[in-house]
Formats: structure tokens, C-alpha cells, sequence
DNA sequence: TTTCTCTGTTGACCTAAATCAACAGAATTT
DNA sequence: AAATTCTGTTGATTTAGGTCAACAGAGAAA
């Protein structure tokens, strides 16, 4: 139930078996099945959640009523949104899974006592921040810059665990492109090899 | 000289005075003629730069040899290439005054003291990175969804102390957008009230 | 002064991606 | 098994923004 979090921590930092086995107390394991919620837009977002197993994206809807994923979170990823769980503000964003999942759930009051407890876990989670802040920088820049096909192949790239789960045009969505595009990019791509 | 940071410092964490005082001796004020640069791209980022006076821009330069502005830093605003000042790598971005700037540096081992000392400090270093974060998400989010005319809107109110002292090919290239574009949005605007 | 460079505007034209629409195989649900 | 939803493809057409080029005013520099 905690391997994938453990492995996590201590890719990270170096922690004790016992500090371990604290660390286990904070938690609140919680299934959820395919299409179910974390969160819902509108809500407020009380958790940060760590995926054990399974496969979960964070997306919003605008005006026009498209959907535009956020964030994607496998295996070893902790997914939230972080701007409704720190100012307590109601989200725009929903959480989903898109498989049946299991997570590891983390207050906001279960994190801060966690981090008085084993300062590592502070360390742990700045050092989670700033990959995060670092990962952003560089999908704005993509967004910025990069021609379809480009993006396409970058995200490709870099996160090949994804886009094998995960539909296609969830993977246009996170790139900021229509399903027909992407198919037609994928063909033009799958012709010059 | 230290007035931008210490408002800075205050809005986000308690300090005393006697920590202000010591914190003072951890940066390194470095003033800045207009064009000079902070960081070239190729080297790495050894400092943390707070602007105490002026206006900074980070940018990188594709392969086609055009500029993208990552970011602008005005008085009470950090900046730095996080990437490279982290992992110690070589930078893609190039960090230049837009005005005679005045900054104040801190280096990663100051930095490090810093936080030991004052332990406020690191907890103002995380809420910057947080709202840096949840910055970007938004700017993700803009890029993604967003057309040209409502992503000038939104940055004129987000940002106005910018775009009034940063040439418009500057904020066009913030945005993704080119030059050209930017005029005629603003020409669109302007026709339209 | 006179030359530069920097900046912003406008026109004509082009292109990457969006839009609209139809279709078909897979996967669920009933 | 039948019906429905989900998913991906393809074609025809549109459009937002890019490209290329010329121009003009504002500063800065010589």
C-alpha cells in the first residue's frame, strides 16, 4: 500500500524505518473506481494526493465548455490542486480517475504536523515543489513556442508511461490541441518514419 | 537599498528587526547598467536575484534564432533561472536589465546559512515558490486556452507596472505572440470602445 | 546637425490548426 | 444480442495568427 510513497521519499531524502512508519499514520488510503472524483470544481481541494496505483488527471472546463486537462498523475505522482488547498479558495478545477486508483491522502493539517514531526518530509515536498515549478517553466515555454508536431513528440518523450494509458485525445487536450489535429499530426508523423 | 525586501519579507512571515539585520549580511548588492546581464545562457545561475530597483527579463532564444521572454522582475520580485541555480546546469536563458537596475544576490551556500539562522526564511522561499507555481499554471492555462487579444487583456491586468515600462514587442513575445500581432489586437481594442 | 538604432504600424499574403461533418471499429451498458 | 457511448480517422472549409515588406516617428549617438 505504501511502496510507491516510500520509494518516492527516499529517492528524495534519507529517512529511518521509523520515521517511515510515523510518516504511514499521516496518511488516508482511499480507493476510488474509473471516473470518479477527488475533487470537484467549485469545491474546495482539502487533500494532496499521492498515487499509489492507478491513473488520475486534474482538468478544467472554460467558457465554452471545452475541457482542458491540467495534469496527468501515475504511479509515484502526488496530484492536488495546489493553489485551492493552500489559500482554501474554491477550485476551478476537477480531479478524476481514469482508472481505478488508489491513493494516499494528505490534510492539510496532516501535512503541516508531518513536517514538525520529520523535517525531512518538508524537504521531501520543496524539493516535489520546485521539480513541479521547474516541469512548468518548461511546458510554458513548449506552449509558447513548439508547432504540434513538437509538442507531441516532446510530451512523447517525456512521459511515455502516459500516453500509453491514456486516450489520445486526452493527450490533444493536455497539449492544447484539438483530437483531429493530433490524429492528423500522429499520420503525417507515422508516414515519414 | 534593502527596503523592497524587507516589505517583501514582512508581507509574507514575522520577522524581528534583529533577524532583518542579519539577513542584510547574506546579500550582495549588485547594480546593473541598462543591457548588462545577471546570467548568459551556457553558464550556470549562482545567484537568487531580488530587484530593488528597475526591471529585469529573462529569455531564451530558439533554434530559429527568435527570443521568448520566460519572465519580467520589477522592484520587490525575484528572479533567477531555478533550474540551472538548483542542479548547478548550464543555463538556457539569458537574465539582462531592461533599466539601470539595482539587485540584491544571494547565492546558493547564503542562501543555505540564511535558512539555517532564520528559519522564516525558507518558509518566505516556499510561499514564493508556491505562488510562482500557481503563477505558471495560470500562464500554462492562458497559453493553452487562450486567444491573442484575451491574453493581452489579462496580462494588462494582471501586470500593468509592466506593460507601461517594457516595449510592446517585449510583452508580445511574453505572450507567444509576434509584433506584429500585438499591434493589431491593441488596434482591434482600441476601434472597438 | 545627421546618422543610427529602436519601436510600432499597416498592407498583402500564407499557413498551421480549428471547425464542421461524416464515418467506423471498440468497448460498455442494457 | 442489441443499443449506446467512446474513440480515432478522414475530408472540406475557415480562420487566427504568422510572414514578409515597407514605412515613419522617437531617441540616442556621432
Amino acid at each position: 500500500m505504501f511502496q510507491q510513497l516510500f520509494d518516492s521519499i527516499q529517492e528524495k531524502v534519507t529517512v529511518t524505518p521509523a520515521e517511515m512508519d510515523i510518516c504511514k499514520t499521516f496518511f488516508i488510503p482511499k480507493k476510488l473506481r474509473k471516473k470518479q472524483t477527488l475533487l470537484q470544481e467549485g469545491d474546495i481541494c482539502i487533500h494532496n494526493a499521492f498515487v499509489e496505483k492507478g491513473i488520475m488527471r486534474s482538468f478544467f472546463t472554460d467558457e465554452k465548455g471545452n475541457e482542458h486537462i491540467v495534469q496527468f498523475a501515475i504511479e509515484g505522482w502526488w496530484i492536488t490542486d495546489l493553489s485551492s488547498f493552500l489559500t482554501k479558495s474554491n477550485s476551478i478545477y476537477t480531479i478524476e480517475a481514469l482508472e481505478d486508483c488508489e491513493l494516499l491522502l494528505l490534510t492539510m493539517e496532516a501535512r503541516e504536523t508531518l513536517i514538525d514531526k520529520i523535517p525531512m518530509f518538508e524537504r521531501y515536498q520543496r524539493l516535489l515543489l520546485q521539480n513541479a515549478y521547474i516541469a512548468n517553466q518548461a511546458r510554458i515555454n513548449s506552449a509558447l513556442t513548439e508547432t504540434a508536431e513538437e509538442k507531441y513528440v516532446k510530451v512523447g518523450l517525456a512521459y511515455p508511461g502516459i500516453i500509453k494509458r491514456v486516450p489520445q485525445h486526452m493527450i490533444a487536450s493536455y497539449l492544447g490541441l484539438k483530437p483531429e489535429t493530433l490524429s492528423r499530426v500522429r499520420k503525417q508523423i507515422s508516414t515519414r518514419i
